[in-house]
Formats: C-alpha cells, structure tokens, sequence
DNA sequence: GGCGTTACCTGGAGGC
DNA sequence: TGCCTCCAGGTAACGC
C-alpha cells in the first residue's frame, strides 16, 4: 500500500523519467480514474496535451507534475494499489490501464495502472500555502516529516491538541502526512504506545517520541525502496520494495514480537486492523484494551 | 468545529 | 468447481 515512502520512491522516478518532457496525447481508458477532475476527460485530456512537465512535487502521499507556466498541475494520489509506471511504447497494456500520457519525443509512455481505483488524476490550478505552492487539493494537508520546512514541534502541539485516540491522530493527514496504517503500527510499537491511547493526557515527550518513530520508520523503508506485499506496490520501472521484511508487528498477527516474544495481537480499528503487541504497548486503563 | 462512521472499489483467500 | 463472504485501506462526505 502506497504510503509516503512508496509516494517518493516514484517521485524520484518521476522526476528521472518524464520531468523535462512534453506531453503529446492523452488517453483515459476508465473515467473513474479522473472522478476528482470534474471537467471531465475531454477536458482532462484537452489541458495536458502539449504541456510540458517541469517539475514532480509531493507532500505527504499526495503527488504531482508541475506543468509548464507554474500555475497548474497533474495531481495524482495512488489510493491503495495506484501506480505510475514508464513503459515503452508498444508494451502490452496492463490489466488495470486507467490512463496513458504519450509524450512528443516518441519515448516511453507514462501509464496510471489501479486496480482498486481509489487513486486518481486530476488537472488542478496552483496556489501558495503558507510559502509552498501547492496544488489547491493539498492545501489542507500537513507537512510531511521528510519536508524540510517540517516543524517537529509544532506537530507535537497539535497531535496533544487533538481529543481522540493516539493511531486516528496520526493517520490524520492534515496534522502530520504521509503515515498510513503500515507505518502507524510501526511507530506505535517502537515507541511502545498503544493505538488506543488517548490524545489527551499524552506527554509531550511521549508525542514526540511516536512522532520520531514515525519518522525513523518511514526513512528506513525509503531507504529500502518502500514496503510491498504483492505486485500492487511497484516504482516506476515495476519493481517492488522490500522494506516489508523488516517490519514487526504490521501483518505479523501470531508471530512472536521482536522485542519480547509475545504473540503479536491483531484488533479491529476504523474499518481495518491494528496490529501491536500486548505486553510492550500496554493498553489504556480505561478503555480495558 | 471537531470527531466518528461509512461508502467507494476490486480481486485474492478461504470456507462450504 | 462455483459461489459466497471477508479483507485490504486512503479519502471525502455525512451525521451527530
């Protein structure tokens, strides 16, 4: 599932690729893939033809291509299987093609494949936030912990702010962006918390101890390529991370945790799971987990 | 305004 | 073999 990490690895594959060249056609094979431009395909298709690529931005798990004249973008957010794969023209369409940009130098073609099609693409102007120029979409979302501009401190206050549970905080993308449920765990366990942890009371060196963790583990499956469990996780060249090796409780339901060798637990949250282990991330007092 | 819940969507896995 | 149900989960809309 495309997290942060996932979201800059093809980013940098982006910007290896396609930034610099000039789109010549666009084809939408499924509409619900550009449901978030609302113009519609002609029009989607019409705006990108000819336009050049500048630039490839991300905040959070939110991506996009700057277009030539810096006052609009291809925006595009990988939903759960979304990828952004460069192929040469000719190779045989993948299955779950949504999209395909050709570009005018004849070279590889760009293709948005998604299964799921909870991702999407959508043509949107271009507006300074607080200093960044940003898609108008992103501008509710919260710096990422690898912007430069990133305050640690200032999302420690508002992570304390909040009057809800510690895992619903952090995959609250408009206080800190690009953690997902993979990465929540994650940081949750190193930092011993558990998911269910209110907000309220949180110390700040307990905020900013999950906040660092967070961090941390998304930096190493950066390093790692990203995580991936099967082929709907690939960068731009199709080819998968391998950061799920080193994770320790996501997914690890009935494995011994790393740390204490208690059986990793698995309980039901928002829809999804939450994967921890009872022993290191005693459960809050009140709420009997 | 803040918070919690639900719909959206597809295909693999597992049970019968 | 075929059918059904569950599960994965980021985002936005909706209700309280």
């Amino acid at each position: 599932m495309p997290e942060l990490p996932e979201v800059e690895v093809v980013r940098l594959g982006l910007d290896r690729h396609v930034v610099g060249r000039t789109m010549a056609a666009v084809e939408v094979l499924h509409p619900r893939a550009i449901r978030r431009h609302e113009p519609g395909p002609l029009d989607f298709a019409g705006r990108l033809a000819g336009r050049g690529l500048v630039a490839a931005v991300r905040r959070g798990k939110y991506l996009w291509l700057e277009l030539d004249g810096r006052t609009e973008a291809l925006l595009t957010h990988l939903g759960m299987s979304g990828q952004m794969l460069v192929q040469p023209v000719g190779t045989p369409d993948e299955k779950h093609l949504r999209v395909r940009i050709s570009f005018a130098d004849g070279g590889p073609e760009l293709r948005f494949v998604d299964q799921r099609t909870f991702g999407g693409l959508a043509v949107t102007e271009l507006a300074e936030v607080d200093g960044t120029l940003l898609p108008d979409p992103v501008a509710h979302i919260g710096r990422d912990p690898m912007d430069p501009a990133f305050d640690p401190e200032r999302a420690v206050a508002a992570l304390r702010a909040k009057r809800t549970e510690l895992k619903r905080a952090l995959l609250d993308q408009t206080l800190v962006s690009g953690i997902g449920n993979i990465y929540a765990d994650e940081a949750l366990w190193r930092s011993r918390l558990h998911w269910a942890r209110p907000t309220a009371g949180l110390t700040r060196p307990a905020a900013r101890l999950v906040l660092a963790a967070a961090t941390e583990v998304m930096a190493e499956a950066l390093g790692a390529g990203g995580t991936s469990f099967d082929s709907l996780y690939v960068n731009v060249n199709g080819q998968s991370g391998y950061f799920d090796r080193s994770l320790a409780v996501y997914g690890k339901t009935g494995q011994p945790c790393p740390r204490c060798g208690t059986l990793i637990a698995r309980e039901p949250f928002m829809n999804r799971s939450s994967y921890f282990c009872r022993v290191c991330q005693r459960p809050p007092v009140s709420g009997q987990r």
